[in-house]
Order: C-alpha cells, then sequence, then structure tokens
DNA sequence: TAGATTGTTAATCGATTAACAATC
DNA sequence: TAGATTGTTAATCGATTAACAATC
C-alpha cells in the first residue's frame, strides 16, 4: 500500500491532523477544508493537502475533505485502528503513571489500540503486585510474557545506568520500537525502531529560547 | 551575545552533545573531536562543528575540541547553568512523578537548574499536601506564587478538558513557556513558547514505521 | 615537518510554500 | 454557471553533507 519513504515530520503531523478530526463532531455529510484544517493544526494549507496526497485522492474540489471518511483514512495509514500490545521497563513513579493512564484510557476507550501487556522491574517488594491490573515481573521472564502476548513496543523508564540492558533484553525477547524515557542513547540492531522521550531535554529546550527572547 | 536564529533542531542536538559530555569524565588536556561526538550522538561530523560554530571558534585544528572547556561553553550557551524555576499544573499520577523526578534530580545533583517552586491542583483534598518537599496550592493562588518565585516555565498534566483553561491563567501570572502534556493545542498570545508531549502520539508515530516496515 | 582536524564555503538534498489548472 | 477548493507542479527556502584551505 504505502511505497514511498514517508519522513518523520509528515507521521507527526498525520497524527495530528487524527486527533484534531477526533476532537470534531460530525455527521456524514461534514466536510473540512484543508485551510480549515490547517489552522487547527498550525500548518500551511498546501502542507496539508501534500500530506494527505501521499496516500491517495480524499477531497473533492470546491468542497473540501469529508470529516468522517477522513478520520477513518488517516486512522487506516497510521494503523491506529487494530490493537498494540505494549509492555513497560521499570515500575517507579513514571513507569507507574504511565501504566495507569494507558491502561485507564483503554478501559474508557475501547478504540484506544495500546494495551499493556506486561510491567517489569528488578525490585522484589514489587514482583508480583498489579498496576492498572497488570502483574508486575521480573525482568528474567521477559522473553516468555513479550512472546506470549506478543508485545511489539516497550516503554523504557527505568533509571539511565539500566536502559541499555534492559533494552538488550527486551530486543532479544522480539520487540521491535521503544519508547525510551531514560536520558541514553540506545545502541540497537538496524530495524529496531526507538523514540526518546526526556523531561530534562524538553526543559532546556524551552530555557534556551526564552533567553533568546530576552536578549533581542 | 547570539544574533543568529537558531533553529529548533541545532538546539536539540546542543542539548543532546551536552548530555554526552557530562557523561564523559575528562580532565582539562582531553579533546574530543567532532567524528568522535557526531559518533556518540548519531549525527554528521560536518553538522556538530556547524552546530558550534554558530557560537564561536571552540575547537583546534588537528586535535578536536577541548571537553572540558566545550562542556562549559555548551552550558553557557544553553543557559543550563542558571536555575529556572518551574511550576507543575496538575498533580495527578504524572504530576506527581513529575515533580519527584525534578525534586529528586535535584537534591542529588546541585547543577541540576530547574527548581521546582509550586504545584497546583483544583482537588481540595490534595491542597496543602506536599509532593517532593512542595505544597500544592489552589489554582486561584497562581498569581501570586508564580510571581513570588519568579516561575518562568509550566508544566501542564491536567486532563486535556483543562488544559487551555489553566494556561490561561499561568499565561496571565506571567508564564512564559511551557511543557504541555495534555493532548490538546494550546492557543497562547505571541512570544509565549509552548512544547508538546505525548504519549499516544509516540505511540503512534513508532505503530506506523512498524507497520511500514513490516509491509515491505 | 607530516598528519589530523577545524571552520567554512559550496553542493546537495529535502521539505515547505506558492501558484494554478482541473473539477466539484 | 460562478465560486471554491483540491491535487500537483514549480519555486523557494532551509538544512545537511561534502570538500578543502587554513592551521594546530
Amino acid at each position: 500500500m504505502v511505497r514511498v519513504k514517508v519522513p518523520d515530520v509528515v507521521v507527526r503531523r498525520l497524527v495530528n491532523y487524527l486527533r484534531i478530526l477526533k476532537e470534531k463532531e460530525a455527521s456524514p455529510e461534514d466536510y473540512i477544508s484543508s485551510a480549515e484544517l490547517a489552522a487547527l493544526a498550525g500548518v500551511n494549507a498546501a502542507q496539508v493537502r501534500k500530506d494527505l496526497a501521499l496516500f491517495g485522492e480524499f477531497g473533492k474540489q470546491g468542497v473540501g475533505y469529508p470529516v468522517l471518511m477522513l478520520k477513518q483514512e488517516l486512522v487506516e495509514i497510521l494503523g491506529a485502528g487494530e490493537p498494540v500490545s505494549v509492555s513497560i521497563f521499570g515500575v517507579g513513579e513514571l513507569g507507574t503513571a504511565l501504566a495507569r493512564y494507558l491502561t485507564t484510557r483503554h478501559r474508557f476507550d475501547k478504540d484506544y489500540p495500546f494495551h499493556v501487556k506486561a510491567l517489569f522491574d528488578v525490585n522484589p517488594k514489587k514482583i508480583g503486585t498489579t498496576v492498572g491490573g497488570v502483574k508486575v515481573s521480573l525482568v528474567t521472564e521477559v522473553s516468555e510474557l513479550v512472546k506470549a502476548h506478543d508485545v511489539k513496543v516497550g516503554i523504557i523508564t527505568v533509571p539511565p545506568e539500566a536502559a541499555q540492558e534492559v533494552c538488550d533484553v527486551a530486543v532479544r525477547a522480539g520487540i521491535q520500537a521503544f519508547l525510551n524515557f531514560a536520558p541514553v542513547k540506545l545502541k540497537v540492531p538496524e530495524g529496531i525502531l526507538v523514540k526518546y522521550q526526556d523531561v530534562t531535554s524538553d526543559l532546556q529546550e524551552l530555557t534556551f529560547f526564552l533567553r533568546q527572547r530576552m536578549e533581542r
């Protein structure tokens, strides 16, 4: 289906378009123009049309895009309709918060695709307890559980020193993509995806622009 | 000092270079080449040199960049040396996790620049309690506390429905930059900075590329 | 000095925006 | 039909990479 190489930035915008459309109550006759969607997303209208045109012709000249249909197309394109099994490594403060957030989301929105299937930690006190209804297991069980639940994505919330090791174990167990909250660059085999998330870096970026703004 | 307009991507990389250098034990005679730093950061060597050259000439031909000096320069450039007061809006699971993370970081690393000065919530049960040693206050006190502590950055961890309102209040109180964990686009006056952070979007992006990879 | 690596210019690559014919 | 908006091509803009003279 998708033969073109889709740049990161485009995918990020598509995710955003979908979020915006989901917030819209719409009947089957409702249309939205690229200009309207662009304004809501804070981007250029030509960019919206180009982003969508990468995947097909969804609009109608003189009218715009049918809201419900476009929403459905975006779900299709992004694969946001099919469930994805997720595992969280490190049940500390942040891991717990994420586990609860994701399980709660799922409880209230049946279409929410991300299912937390396993939690891992090394602290013996935590093993066997549950968070958001999911049991905390020992990292030695990763391989078994990841295979049993066909876990595709791992969320890493262990301390930075432990991140690489945990990642290695997870990769061996068959996890294909990571969302890494530990502030370290992970070395992974070709083809394994890693997305980084780091509050300190975010704050530092904001600080830079704040200071720069003040100097003028 | 900085007169050029610095692109977002450059700042992100600078933050990364600094993190890498901080992990390095170094003596005053240690040098690092652009090639070495580039390899660690996963970017091109020419890019490292160009990023740094935006702010001055820090290297020595035939040798490289003095590690300690470069680290210091980056701290200077990013403003990572001066304390920045931060406030967290929404003391739920995620807000609590972030509050604890930031206060703990600060307790163990005196150079850590981000200080949590105030926490806000609307839940009467939480008001007056403390998290990481910081008191939870009612949102009506934002103005007073933000001014008293000269808070520059707000972290938004309230539910999506409440995010815009909280943001408005914070802007009126004088907050200049936001790290927004709520999955909604915030409308802010010209000049106020917003950085978005959303686990669901991150997972969706990863999912897209996972699926795309499998289709080939 | 010879070798290595910077700082910077020039070339390349890719992404964004403008413009407009096609068409609803 | 007249007006509006798409899909797409062409123009612009900006960021990345290659190349190399300067120099430690």
